[in-house]
RNA sequence: GGGGCCGUAGUUAAGUCGGUUAUAACGCUGGCCUGUCACGCCAGAGGCCGCGAGUUCGAGUCUCGUCGGCCCCGCCA
């Protein structure tokens, strides 16, 4: 007999190949038996192709076509036939034809699969995930991961085309300083020593250059032990890259090329460069978030000066206050606006004040409070229609801020204001250095502590350390962060000083970070990179809401793999080997 | 650490005010069928109502706990 050998994929046949033998190997989608004839949709990962057991042409294949059942594995051979005009099927890329089967063998049978292996299907899912394996064979899933694929080769291309090397990093490393809490893995032959796994490959890639690698990019696993959500796994892919002899410009025009030849490559869609460019303070100011969706407007104003002395005590005595207005919100009611403000006391709003924009009349909770010169101010402010309501948060601006952006985005939805199929890139810059730490009651780095600060605010840091700002930038789609970075600090007395405003005092940064302060000392040129969430980017282009639905294996929001059921215990032998011994209680004490 | 939603045949869901034998669709099994394409028709099987306590004459339904899944806040340089 010998192994049959595939002629092509379940996509490809077509009018052309009419008359011809042809030999595919797939699964059993839905079978048709109507006794003396059986149609089998045949199924691999490009598509559909309808086959058909007929007397005509081996009368012993119908006999045994019977028993077939769907996810059964099989190989056919046969004869490929045009489709009278009346049976073509005009939903299947093959759909003209069909192939009449002259032999066929049935490689490997199937259990009832405990789901529908079909787009429609609508499993929950942690029973998908336990089946990631059947899950990963409807058309979208397999479509996902293909698209990934596609994706990452685009983003290959580009970075050789400009002179990128790849380069492999160390997964058994070093924990580094801040930033999020570490996988630790122990070591068997350091007993009661820990690896690290990567948040990410910052130190190496800075020392790539500092090995006069000029231009190095990865395609690479990072790992943050924090909670999950549906944009964040504990184990993620970026796209890290990192140039010598470059400064945000540099670093910012690459990127762009990279992101707009991506979206060109892999969904034909063309990206204007150079993208939008946006402060830090100007994206809170009018946004209210660190990653303001720019595809519609909506803005944030700030309204403080004009309630400064209201009678309406909450206004005047608030460190900020700031107003939204919303046109057409006025037919919002008394529920929605309930549900909105439960929605903002999430970010720790304690209220929310509004106003319905009527004819001579404002209807509003707050409306006696405000005089004539205030209700013009705001009217001016806000340039105020009939119709409109207008939101309110006074207070802390982090709460302000945070509360309204994210209210905007929410209004947005409701009121359909956010174009379909549009991406819309802004590189977000100007980020503060540093971010006071009230816990710690010290200084931290916002983006981390080898980023270099501005020209010139090396002295803030003496004098004022929240004024200081960083040379760092984060690319933002769609409201979603997908990327960010910086330019390094390239000499070793200024990265010292860095360590000491961050009070990590000379002996710990020498033993944390010695061989980085250095090489340093070495002739290390100027450089700064940027690393891209792949997930999240994937997940966006591809139009998915989850960063799962992009990952083969993804795991549960416990950090679970529901397939293997990792995590787990291990053996008392293993335990031992390591040198490690386990609490009587995990999870107490 | 906190807030919210969910858990009923293989799957997706319904299940009223706490009351007889827990429904439906799809899937599955058997039978019939030569032009279907999510084929059709006939018949049938299939349930620890997540788990554990409690209230009650009686719990899928009410209460508490627990396990699991999802969304969010904190956290994530």
């Amino acid at each position: 007999m010998g192994w049959w050998v595939r002629s092509h994929f379940c996509d490809e046949l077509g009018i052309d190949n009419v008359d011809q033998q042809v030999c595919l190997m797939g699964w059993v989608q839905y079978r048709r038996d109507h006794g003396g004839l059986i149609f089998i949709d045949l199924r691999d990962r490009k598509g559909l192709t309808q086959v058909v057991f007929t007397p005509d042409f081996n009368a012993q294949a119908l006999e045994e076509a019977h028993g077939l059942r769907s996810e059964y594995v099989m190989a056919i051979k046969g004869i490929v036939r045009e489709r009278p005009k009346d049976m073509i099927n005009p939903n299947l890329k093959t759909g003209e034809i069909e192939v009449a089967v002259t032999e066929f063998r049935l490689l490997n049978r199937s259990k009832t699969p405990p789901f529908i292996i079909e787009d429609r299907m609508d499993a929950a899912e942690s029973l998908r995930l336990r089946y990631r394996y059947l899950d990963l064979r409807r058309p979208s899933m397999s479509g996902n991961i293909v698209f990934r694929s596609r994706a990452v080769q685009a983003v290959r291309d580009f970075l050789h085309e400009n002179d990128f090397i790849e380069i492999e990093t160390p997964i058994l490393t070093k924990s580094p300083p801040e930033g999020a809490r570490d996988f630790l893995v122990p070591s068997r032959l350091n007993q009661g020593q820990f690896y690290a796994l990567p948040q990410s490959p910052q130190l190496f890639k800075q020392l790539l250059m500092c090995a006069g690698m000029d231009r190095y990019y990865q395609v690479v696993k990072c790992f943050r032990d924090e909670d999950l959500r549906s944009d964040r796994q504990p184990e993620f892919t970026q796209v890290d890259l990192e140039m010598s002899f470059a400064d945000e410009e540099g670093v910012m025009s690459m990127s762009e090329g990279l992101i707009a030849s991506l979206f060109k490559k892999v969904l034909d869609v063309d990206m204007e460069t150079p993208f939008t460019r946006l402060s830090y303070a100007q994206a809170v100011a009018e946004y209210g978030l660190d990653k303001p969706d720019i595809r519609f407007d909506l803005k944030l104003r700030d309204v403080t000066h004009i309630v400064k002395g209201s009678n309406f005590r909450l206004f005047a005595e608030a460190d900020l206050v700031k107003a939204m207005a919303v046109p057409g919100g006025g037919m919002l009611s008394r529920k929605d606006i309930d549900d909105y403000t439960d929605f903002v006391k999430i970010y720790g709003a304690r209220g929310l004040a509004w106003i319905k924009i009527r004819e001579n009349e404002w209807q509003s909770p707050i409306a006696k409070f405000l005089t004539e010169e205030e209700r013009s101010g705001l009217s001016i402010e806000l340039d105020l229609q009939e119709g409109d309501i207008v939101f309110f948060q006074a207070g802390l601006p982090e709460v302000v801020n945070t509360a309204l952006g994210n209210l905007r985005v929410r209004l947005a939805e409701r009121f359909d204001l956010i174009p379909r199929d549009v991406f819309a890139p802004v590189w977000v810059t100007d980020f503060p250095l540093l971010e006071w730490d009230e816990e710690e009651k010290r200084w931290v780095a916002r983006h981390h502590p080898f980023t270099s600060p501005r020209d010139g605010h090396f002295d803030l840091l003496k004098t004022d350390p929240g004024q200081a700002l960083a040379r760092a930038y984060d690319l933002v789609l769609n409201g979603n962060e997908i990327g960010g970075g910086s330019i390094r600090i390239h000499n070793s007395r200024d990265q010292q000083r860095m360590f000491e405003v961050l009070g990590i005092n000379e002996s710990e940064a020498d033993s944390k970070f010695g061989f980085l302060l250095q090489a340093l000392e070495y002739g290390a040129p100027p450089h700064g990179g940027v690393a891209f969430g792949l997930d999240r980017l994937i997940m966006l282009m591809s139009g998915t809401s989850s960063i799962r639905e992009v990952i083969a294996f993804p795991k549960t929001q416990k950090a679970a793999c529901v397939m293997t059921e990792a995590p787990s215990q291990v053996s008392p032998g293993q335990l031992r080997e390591l040198g490690l011994k386990l609490r009587d209680k995990p999870g107490q004490g």
